[in-house]
DNA sequence: AGAATAGTGTCTGTCAGACAGTATCGC
DNA sequence: GCGATACTGTCTGACAGACACTATTCT
């Protein structure tokens, strides 16, 4: 039985989950299989389940391992959304959450069930979205350029070893700009997030570094 | 009757709300009157009332009418608090919002409910607080810091007419820590959000000019 | 004149942007 | 040597911090 909307509200999460494929910023979409909004495109979410959740980020790390089956350590509160209309089943709060996701693990990932979950360009999925779910994505991407214009680097984003040229890239694609190669290498130089391996990579050019992230790194 | 809270978590809006008084930034505490914690000092806040408010925003406008007697525009999300242990009646979610209320209107707040209602000082407001709201009210200062620091003006908490030296003041006493009179003039000198208004006050030194926020002016 | 506050000017170091230049690989 | 990419150096303009200087009022 369904309660009575008007006295105890819907409490959702959702999850705007990144990576980086082909040097380009895609977010993970579901195609829903239930109403409402059956078959529309949506953002992975679910209902939170205080029986079995430590907290609102907890629901949404449970959210990503049953739907999507990947294990996602580091979630970013981004904001609520709520009102009476926002979901026909009643009154609802939606809390948002954002988290990155290394390109390596995109493999074992699609491959969980490849009919219902797929990646859409973030800055243009291309299709409509359930409920306020467009909405919702610009809020994450305006959250995640925020972060990266102020010069946190999104290795959360990158494999566990990677190039200058690589993050470069990557950079690019969040912000949606090119950036000038020596200004940035210029502000890698004194992070402390980054650390050099020694290690470089051959190809039929000169070779460059592999970095990795600082033990410990957090977005 | 309390409904089972393992199947419906508990939805509570809380909110910081700032003002100015002798140049120090202090926040608006309640002596809760119900259990739990009755006694303690709290954040206002309330539950949500999905009958009678349109989203969360609406909640937190509504419950700042009703505990504190005053009408503000602008409420500013900071982040929800969530978890089965963080209130005595079981699993809940906390959505918090920071406000700022201009001086002008201390007086006709605190005739309010004058025993329940106290400013204290938002840096150490000197006594334990009910719940996780200690932890609140470091994330709203902590999000107001981030606004200011950012070079977005504080003009809601001045009054309608104010002198460059006074905006300097509260800005101080936002951060915590001295501004250079000449930089921060230098940075208002080109901010759209300053209005000249011509006028001055006199007193017993050169008289300073009066500015006013620019209309539709938003923090 | 002197106290007090308002308001301006200037020097300096830092840093972002732009862009040129050098280095090192495969072929 | 040549193409390609990695990496470094340099010039410039904007701006923050520090601080001194001028301006205007009242007593």
């Amino acid at each position: 039985m369904v309660l009575n909307r008007k006295l105890y509200p819907l409490v959702l999460i959702d999850i705007a989950l990144f990576t980086i494929e082909d040097d380009a910023l895609k977010v993970l979409l579901v195609k829903r299989a239930q109403e409402p909004e059956v078959g529309q495109w949506a953002l992975p979410g679910g209902i939170l389940k205080p029986e079995i959740d430590q907290s609102l980020e907890g629901a949404a790390r449970r959210v990503l391992r049953d739907k999507v089956t990947v294990d996602i350590a580091h979630l970013k509160e981004v904001q609520t959304f709520s009102g009476p209309d926002r979901d026909p089943r009643g009154w609802s709060v939606a809390v948002l959450f954002y988290a990155l996701l290394p390109r390596d693990q995109i493999d074992a990932l699609v491959r969980s069930k490849v009919e219902a979950v797929q990646w859409f360009d973030a800055t243009k999925p291309g299709h409509r979205l359930a409920f306020d779910h467009q909405h919702q994505l610009g809020s994450a991407l305006r959250v995640l350029k925020e972060k990266v214009n102020a010069h946190a680097l999104p290795l959360h984003l990158m494999p566990p070893l990677f190039t200058l040229t690589a993050l470069q890239r990557t950079c690019e694609a969040i912000l949606g700009r090119p950036l000038d190669k020596g200004v940035f290498r210029r502000k890698l130089s004194d992070s402390p997030d980054l650390v050099e391996t020694g290690e470089y990579v051959r190809g039929p050019q000169r070779p460059a570094q592999l970095f990795k992230a600082r033990d410990g790194f957090r977005f």
